[in-house]
DNA sequence: GACCTTGAAGTTTGCGCTCACATCCGCCAG
DNA sequence: CTGGCGGATGTGAGCGCAAACTTCAAGGTC
């Protein structure tokens, strides 16, 4: 029984054949005769012999290390985008390095000085919120990368766009045709540009129609969308159709409108924003702006990819697409009065 | 504009130091003249000079990348368990290389080549069912691993057992002293060890309770809960407290429930399992046991680092209790008749 | 003052692999 | 017959760092 593991050198003396030729079978490098390749195979299979991965990514050079970044993995929009993100990743051949910065500063760089250390050849960025300077930090290691809702792209630095316009105009107008008129937003935290733009874009599709939007501000949760809801049902006249900044929110909001005694949708509808898998088994279950996350995911690697190969790395910038997924927390409005609580 | 990274040759050469002058103090070893220590680091900050992690691993021989392996991320179950795996990770100085086998053969094993080749001195496994094999894999290469609800521990090799009974003993008990006489489980794959454990602890329970477990078998998700439910309704006499193997299930019932007209908990109790954190927030609020995810990832690494850190590499097996928490989706079982649907 | 101790550095080797280059060989065109 | 050519393989030089080993100097100790 060996006790150390063994290296390509020992694979190479069991069969007889230089290092390199065994480097060239694992690597599947041509120009190596059917005879040798298939010896060299099975000395591998007996010895149980694996690359050290880490010798591989030193003598190259680079790694097929990509990153993944990502604020908080409980935030259920991440899981889908990251499935997605990783599987197209590993049809191509790269590894994952998936990272959480939980909003922390010092675990955030923490997250980049992993990225340049382990020589990440480039990295997806897709959290909301990101510092300047590290993204300038990646640009130094000339380490390509893709942001989410960023600013525009530069050199080996691209960014996707979400288009809110698209879903939010849809969900704006549906709710039109089911006759609502008095519209609510529960916003998330407006020095997000997404949510910047979340509310702009609703703000102006309902100015096509020559409404107004009530806006009350929420924190993404589910509580601060109960505590919203709550405050909407005080106003003289309480909206009949409330969008919010995410599910997490929406839910919340049904929660305390139930609480009050009322019925979604037969009082008042709800539409939440991402449609994060509880929405579909929520109850009702959950009219939302859809975010594709799976498509988001598959896209920032294929940019990636993209920029990884061709020689001018040039960023590009993406538009995502958003649309409306009609479930059951969205109905008509009561032609009726207003509903009123004590 | 040099192109070329700084490698610590150049760091050295700069503040006129040798190599391994460079290397001490960025390791932390003591030995250096505070202000050599100081011209260093100042040279590494203006240099913006990086250790490359591959060339850093290759030379030590080892890494500190302890794999974590999970089944499929979009179990909900799961980021909060990865969440804590990896702040505990931090903590000890590892990083993490997060794997998913999204039960596909294939790609399981692809995670453990994965391991190999990176040499991780340690693995936790969260996923239910694991090849036997990989197991061995795993030992063959001498990498320390923690599994769940697996077999019992061996060299090198750990075990966490979650313990059904406390929780389940709770809810059962719980359900008893609402009046509740008439219980089923929508149970999830016999096959599967932890589920198969459930439903042992239930019967257990209710045995010394004098009373009987109806069970219908589930597939733990949403569709197949609304399903289980709708059959546990055709019965002569349908259970007025269910449990289920885990939240998807019991929210998925609660679901079917409602389109039947029943009030949940007015009329039938429902108890989940796991306690993802929709639990808290879905309507009503689900009553379930709760494994305690965070405590469950902050063990896997403490008994990996506790494995790693001893000479004596003795595998151990741990007990993770699990508990009842209330909310809203059990009440007192109905003192009249039966519930009946036409 | 000979001897050891210990802090503070420098020197060197090699981790396991890839890649550029050198080599060898058989075969065909001129 | 010979030069050339391309397929098949061997050779060797690092990749960037850690760690063992070596060196040197400044103090003690008796």
């Amino acid at each position: 029984m060996k006790t150390t593991k063994p290296t390509m050198k020992d694979v190479a003396k069991r069969c007889g054949v230089a290092e390199s030729t065994v480097s060239r079978v694992l690597s599947g490098t041509k120009f190596v005769k059917p005879v040798t390749r298939a010896r060299v195979e099975q000395a591998v299979r007996e010895m149980n012999f694996h690359r050290d991965s880490h010798a591989r990514r030193l003598a190259r050079g680079r790694s097929d290390f990509l990153g993944l970044v990502i604020s908080n993995i409980e935030n259920p929009f991440y899981p889908g985008l990251i499935k997605s993100f990783e599987t197209a990743a590993l049809a191509q051949g790269y590894e994952v390095l998936l990272c959480s910065t939980n909003y922390d500063p010092a675990r955030t760089e923490h997250v980049f000085r992993r990225m340049i250390e382990n020589k990440s050849p480039g990295v997806a960025v897709m959290t909301s919120r990101v510092d300047p300077e590290m993204a300038q930090q990646l640009a130094a290691h000339s380490i390509a990368s893709v942001f989410l809702d960023a600013e525009g792209p530069g050199p080996r630095k691209s960014n996707i766009r979400l288009d809110y316009a698209t879903g939010a105009g849809e969900a704006v107008r549906y709710l039109h045709t089911l006759n609502h008129r008095r519209f609510a937003l529960i916003a998330g935290p407006q020095q997000r540009a997404s949510h910047f733009g979340y509310r702009a874009a609703v703000e102006s599709e309902l100015k096509k129609l020559g409404l107004k939007l009530h806006v009350v501000e929420g924190n993404n949760d589910a509580e601060s969308g109960a505590e919203a809801a709550s405050r909407l049902l005080t106003l003289a006249e309480p909206p009949t159709a409330v969008l919010c900044s995410n599910d997490l929110t929406a839910l919340g909001a049904m929660r305390a409108f139930f609480k009050c005694g009322l019925s979604v949708p037969d009082d008042i509808s709800v539409v939440g924003a991402d449609d994060i898998p509880l929405a579909a088994i929520s109850h009702p279950p959950l009219t939302t702006v859809r975010i594709p996350r799976e498509a988001l995911g598959t896209l920032a690697l294929n940019i990636l990819h993209t920029m990884l190969g061709s020689a001018r790395r040039i960023g590009t910038e993406s538009l995502l697409a958003t649309d409306l997924v009609i479930r059951e927390s969205t109905g008509p409005a009561r032609g009726l009065s207003s509903v009123r609580i004590a």
